[in-house]
DNA sequence: AATGAATGAGAATTCATTCAT
DNA sequence: AATGAATGAATTCTCATTCAT
């Protein structure tokens, strides 16, 4: 190995890939990505093999890092409702600043080109936040489905309210409650 | 007029175009459409005259129909929650018995290529159900935010939803109604 | 033949092929022919059985509009230059008016399209000018080259020169001299 | 840099173009170019980027050509005549002895795809030839038109003369002459 | 005869991937 | 490892021609 393959190309290619894909769809080429990211068409090549590796390393990667800020400063001892709203606020903040990551996120997410695996390990973890639903939700609506319909649940009603956030920045902070209040209120049981 | 152009041709590329989007994604070949409509290559073009062309025709045509499913029988006259519930129920219903069109609809919502012209036209039959916001919700967490916002939660809510009964059938009517409840229960005050 | 095939009809298409061949070039398509001409796609096929065979024959009405109007009035017995100064005045005359006809005919006179029969043909009808060439030039610099090089030359400098009459309108009577006297001067001997 | 762009290929497609569309016309397919060129399809756009791209070239490349072949060996201090002569026997000799270049060059000149921009810069480097007219013609025919007549003028005559010199190469040098004295003699005036 | 929809063989590009340097 | 030229399969769209009406 003459040189070892450097991690600051492999991410530049990344954020390049993530950038461009939010303008362009993930139909854009790879040259395209290679250039924004100031790298050779075939160097693309030397760290993901193909596009669709590409494709699953950059879901991956992604995932991975809204687990992280969704999970900083988790309070691991609030209440249940504490706790859903910290994951929440986190998430939906990150994609009101991340426009183009939450983009591209959207798109790897419905593509059939992120392998079912590329999924499940993307998923995993989210354990904890899997795990809220089983703790005080036993007698709301979700009592008897899929736990995962929880986190879908989330996923979507955020997808929703950050859409709004980035259309209106005026009101980003009331669709962001707003959000939230909708989303506590449909898993909890009225009293 | 020699021979007309066929109602019957036109529907039949709709058709293909739709099992073959949610196949293979809006990136699918033209002459894969068109071979699965039991049409010439060049014959698709001479009923929609681009790519893009079709992929906003059968977007609006899709929103007609869901439309049309969501308010067959509506009853008008009823309970707010009844109506909500009315139309729930058909959209979910529609969206699990026509895996196809769910996907593919999934795909153009959003997709660049389908213009905002298109949008707002597929929107526009939807205002009876926009309108259910502004009755009953003016003290729920909805009050102060877009009216659109409202459609959008629900068609986000009742994506999952039908993801999910595609996925378990066996539980598709437990994924409904936690659904519904769900949507319910978030979008009306607690007292 | 419950209709015959209307002499009009046939004028319309190949009018209409000089005007578009004149603004897209010879590869326009044979359906914009048709729509100029006011007929059906398929109409044109019923009077020219290919786009070949419909260039063919407008090269020959070409040419033989161009005979007419180079021959009508011929000052048969006048001396050799106004017979010569007639037929050149004539020549630049329609291709100044009309533009459409001139630039298709440079066109078809340059295409592979045209067939060594075609042409043969549109020349036919030419001998008045060729014999011109026999008659007084025996010591001039053409004396001993084929006839129809006296033709060409002259096709060739009306060519140009009509060329500079369209691009500057105000000075086409000059061109038209100048490009006279240089044919003149250059075919017949100085003393 | 990995492997150049090879001089070679680029000629190589040049060449290519040159004979194809001598043999078929501007409307010979890219792919067959390529294939005469000995290179893959998609390598001709990585030295044009389009086939209008290749079109203006190529016509630069030939324009370039033919201007060094008229001017190598340019008597500057000659005689009017004698430089005229030069200059179109050499003109004359290259469309003799380069067939396709002739055809295809007839062609791009003809063609609305060859910019204007292409035109002038392709006309720029005959500022010699042009000037001639100004020397010694004050008193010709040519006398009080533009300058560039005088080049059309001779382009017309000495096209004309090689297609008849190609036609009967055992009288090519019976035309080149003709042709010579028909243009002198048009452009000097009679004493 | 007239119409214009239907056909399918190209045409010019594009682009993921390979490979010589 | 890095580069970017080379490759050729695949894609959208065009168009001369045919043929059902």
């Amino acid at each position: 190995m003459a040189r070892p393959k450097s991690e600051d190309k492999r991410n530049a290619i990344l954020a390049a890939a993530t950038r461009v894909f939010a303008d362009e769809g993930l139909a854009a080429a790879t040259a395209r990505i290679a250039k924004q990211a100031g790298v050779a068409d075939g160097t693309l090549f030397t760290y993901f093999s193909s596009k669709d590796e590409l494709l699953n390393q950059l879901y991956l990667q992604l995932k991975a890092e809204l687990r992280e800020v969704m999970m900083a400063d988790y309070p691991r001892d609030a209440a249940l409702e504490a706790r859903v709203r910290h994951v929440w606020q986190r998430y939906v903040a990150w994609g009101a600043a991340n426009a183009h990551k939450r983009k591209t996120m959207a798109q790897l997410g419905m593509s059939e080109r992120v392998s079912a695996e590329s999924r499940a390990q993307g998923s995993a973890g989210f354990a904890d936040i899997t795990a809220l639903q089983a703790e005080g939700l036993g007698t709301g609506p979700l009592c008897d489905v899929q736990p995962t319909y929880f986190g879908a649940l989330m996923g979507a009603l955020a997808d929703v309210t950050m859409e709004f956030m980035a259309r209106e920045p005026a009101s980003a902070d009331r669709y962001r409650d707003a959000g939230f209040a909708v989303f506590w209120n449909g898993i909890t049981t009225k009293t």
